[in-house]
DNA sequence: ATTGGGGTTGAAGTGCGCTTGAAGTCAAGA
DNA sequence: TCTTGACTTCAAGCGCACTTCAACCCCAAT
């Protein structure tokens, strides 16, 4: 093995880019294990960038820290990830493919936005009225493909 | 016109689909006018759904409420909304393509998770080793697309 | 007269992932 | 010896968009 721990949470802070208060809290809820001490400074040894690694891929992965403790419990624990990872993903994909689509019609709906030219709501698809048929507001999002790319209103007379 | 004011904070709450908590606040920030009272209650007319669909829509859209106030600052203000949609847009669109991309490279990772059997992060490539190329969790997001889908990492003796 | 079901207020709480601040400790270097 | 600089702790603050709470008011129906 390669010695006594010896990097400093500054050290490690640095390497992982990860702040120093950032590492205390993930400490402090038990992502991470009480590391040795000297002097009352805490001491790491190499490992602990593999699990902050771990970390920050799962947090960029959509998992929150609450998560991501259930995922290393599984790792840690006997079974080895793969049981835990599975349904964890298996959870995680529709609320992450919801995301993406909304996203996706956030997109349409901004490119339409930007070349709007009306001056109020009303003449305006992409607010639409309560009347038409579009009320809620996420499907209010997706209507502007089905028109292409121009967003006034043909004004109906009522 | 269709006479005064009318609708209650608890009838606007229900046709509009949002809590009655979620109107006042709006208020309190400035994002609804101040309705008509009485007997200290407010009242108010159908104009205010449309306002509230426009709220809605422009959450949707990823807009903060500071920056749908803007929006409607620019709708109530002389020049019509055009110009502030345009600039908003054109502020947005980046910030929303940018997560567009994170999202869909999220997909990608857990899709790959689901079928992962490895035991141990340092065996599987979905979490890159210090030392592996890609350091960079949001890169390592993206790996996985380039090895098709099994995640073992070919066990590299040192 | 009382009950019920709305409404009102301001303050505080929630969730998440940290950051910041104050006040103190510790070891090495000038 | 003194100063630096990095570390320590615990508590509080932040940003966002609300929600919840306690205590109150008001009107209509029974």
């Amino acid at each position: 093995m390669d010695g006594f721990p010896e990097l400093t949470i500054g050290e490690v802070s640095h390497r992982a880019g990860i702040a120093a208060s950032a590492i205390r809290y993930y400490e402090s809820i038990g992502l991470l294990p009480e590391p040795d001490r000297l002097g009352g400074q805490r001491r790491y040894d190499e490992k602990v960038l593999g699990r902050l690694a771990f970390i920050a891929v799962a947090r960029n992965a959509g998992f929150k820290l609450r998560e991501i403790g259930e995922l290393i419990e599984g790792v840690d624990g006997g079974d080895g990830m793969a049981g835990s990872m599975r349904s964890l993903s298996e959870r995680k994909l529709p609320e992450v493919e919801a995301v993406l689509e909304r996203t996706q019609a956030m997109k349409g709906w901004l490119e339409v936005a930007r070349e709007c030219g009306c001056l109020t709501p009303a003449e305006c698809t992409l607010f639409p009225e309560p009347g038409d048929q579009a009320v809620d507001p996420a499907e209010a999002l997706k209507i502007v493909h089905v028109d292409g790319k121009d967003c006034r209103r043909v004004p109906a007379r009522d």
